[in-house]
RNA sequence: GGCGCAUUCGUCUAGGGGCCCAGGACACGGCCCUCUCAAGGCCGAGACACGGGUUCGAAUCCCGUAUGCGCUACCA
């Protein structure tokens, strides 16, 4: 970048394989690139599989394809590898347990043999809202049945031990300070008694390891935090910079975005979604960064992907939640479709062609482009605006032919008239079409926008359809004559 | 229950003590342009959650209330 605002960063993305990219995921995972961009610095991601069984296959597939789709290509990754591999963390275990050994041996962490319902019943017993009361419970087991469980198979899960009194400041930089007493802070799990460890421990201490400058993740890690400021003092080592961008809310503000799966192209929730939706990329993305970023000034709503790059400032974030809008995305995905070149428009035209099942390349879309890029909110809607051009439509019914204060007679009258002028006209382009037929209906006394409406119909069996000089001209000569034919025919 | 975070038009936001009887955008309504539909242009309606402070002066600072969201061992 030419203009880089600071020394580079290393941000990590680090998601986990338990389902599809959502949009709200995808968002900080584009304030983290655009940050490594823009400094100059790395983007790397990271796969946190710690939980086997939330696992969900082929959703690491589905991540990346979703981030590169959005164009957000990482530096470091378990695809490509990096100084700091592995990047999977199901494969960095070793390191894992022994930091929590040294957490062990330093006397920050202890082993605890408790069941879950053991610790609900200690909870019960000294109330909810004292955790320090908790925590002074749960941190003594008599030695013998610490031993007694140990012998008997029970694997112990490793807790980090919270001061019990005092307060742990931490700092969130689009939100300032954060004090919280440690007396309402319960001993968070480090590793699990399968072995795995938990995200406090894990991302603290990849973070470090992977030399990670800044942290930005969802909003629903904010209450971690002092325990993160905890775990990383504990080890002694200088934290990274945390930035928790808001959640989601649904587009009545009123509730958490919905996590279950969006209907294709009403309310898209993951990036999958919006692909199939007929969204450009460089829409969602814009869209996305509006959502909880604004720049200085605040009147401009449409950028590139690099505008982007350049303009974001990590400090704008901001922290309040966000209700999605989608009428913003459709608007902002016609903007971004019609700053699109044409045989760029044309080219991603193709796969929504041939979904439609309508099969055409590039070239058959590109000199059709003109009459449709305007008209365009998403990619989808390409099909029912050009099919007619490659396929015979469906014949048109008489009533809609026939504009409301004519005749058939007229009508059959008006395409009679038209079908001749077209039959010798040269050249066969839009101008001279227009000319001729405008004309016509002078001639005739006939409303030209009737007269356009029957021509219309008659040819692509439609009454919305790309402006109609130009499609009579890429319809070319035999097809039209061909199809008025069969419009007069119908009109017996 | 406890703790934390948040709160400007319906929505996204600008604004950070006087420039604000609050600016931009989407959506909405009207008009213009117009072969349909769009796109485009112009105009309009629409907000500082509430209550106390601090101050000559508060959307802006402080406190409280309300509301929303999140976390509350062995999900991330």
């Amino acid at each position: 970048m030419p203009f880089p605002t600071a020394a580079p960063v290393r941000v990590r993305f680090a998601p986990s394989p338990t389902g599809s990219l959502h949009i709200g995921t995808a968002r900080t995972a584009l304030f983290d690139w655009l940050l490594a961009r823009q400094t100059g610095g790395q983007f790397i991601l990271r796969i946190e599989d710690t939980d086997r069984s939330r696992y969900v296959p082929g959703s690491l597939e589905e991540l990346m394809a979703g981030l590169r789709w959005l164009g957000l290509e990482w530096d470091e990754g378990p695809d490509i590898g990096g100084p700091y591999g592995p990047y999977l963390q199901s494969e960095r275990l070793p390191i894992y347990h022994e930091h929590a050994q040294r957490l062990l041996d330093s006397g920050h962490a202890y082993e605890s043999f408790y069941t879950s319902e053991e610790i609900e019943a200690m909870t019960k017993s000294v109330g909810q809202g004292d955790a320090a009361e908790v925590n002074r419970l749960m941190r003594v087991m008599p030695a013998d049945e610490a031993r007694r469980r140990r012998e008997a198979g029970v694997k112990p899960a490793i807790l980090f031990k919270v001061p019990l009194d005092g307060e742990t400041v931490a700092r969130d930089e689009i939100r300032g300070e954060i004090r919280t007493p440690n007396r309402t802070l319960r001993d968070p799990v480090l590793v699990k008694s399968d072995g795995f460890p938990t995200y406090h421990l894990a991302a603290m201490v990849d973070d470090q390891l992977m030399r990670i400058t800044h942290v930005l993740r969802g909003q629903e890690w904010l209450p971690s935090l002092p325990f993160h400021m905890l775990i990383i003092r504990a080890f002694g080592w200088e934290p990274p910079l945390f930035i928790h961008p808001s959640i989601f809310l649904d587009p009545s503000g009123k509730g958490k975005m919905s996590k279950r799966r969006g209907s294709t192209t009403d309310q898209p929730t993951f990036v999958r979604d919006f692909r199939a939706g007929g969204y450009l990329p460089e829409a969602v993305v814009n869209w996305a960064a509006l959502m909880g970023w604004g720049e200085e000034g605040g009147d401009r709503e449409v950028y590139t992907i690099p505008e982007l790059v350049q303009a974001f400032k990590l400090e704008r974030v901001r922290p309040s939640p966000t209700a999605v809008n989608y009428e913003k995305l459709d608007w902002l995905n016609g903007v971004h479709i019609r700053m699109l070149a044409p045989d760029e428009l044309a080219r991603r035209l193709v796969p929504f062609m041939h979904r439609a099942g309508v099969a055409v390349c590039r070239d058959d879309l590109l000199p059709l482009v003109p009459l449709i890029q305007q008209r365009l909110t998403t990619l989808d809607e390409a099909p029912d605006l050009l099919d007619f051009f490659f396929v015979p439509p469906p014949p048109p019914t008489i009533e809609e032919m026939i504009p409301k204060k004519m005749t058939a007679e007229d009508t059959r009258a008006a395409l009679a008239a038209s079908r001749g002028l077209l039959a010798t006209l040269e050249p066969f382009t839009a101008e001279p079409i227009e000319a001729a037929l405008r004309g016509l209906a002078e001639a005739r006394g006939w409303k030209a926008g009737d007269l356009f409406s029957i021509l219309r119909v008659a040819l692509s069996s439609k009454r919305v359809a790309p402006p109609l000089f130009g499609a009579i001209e890429h319809l070319g000569h035999a097809t039209t004559l061909e199809r008025i034919d069969q419009a007069l025919a119908l009109l017996g």
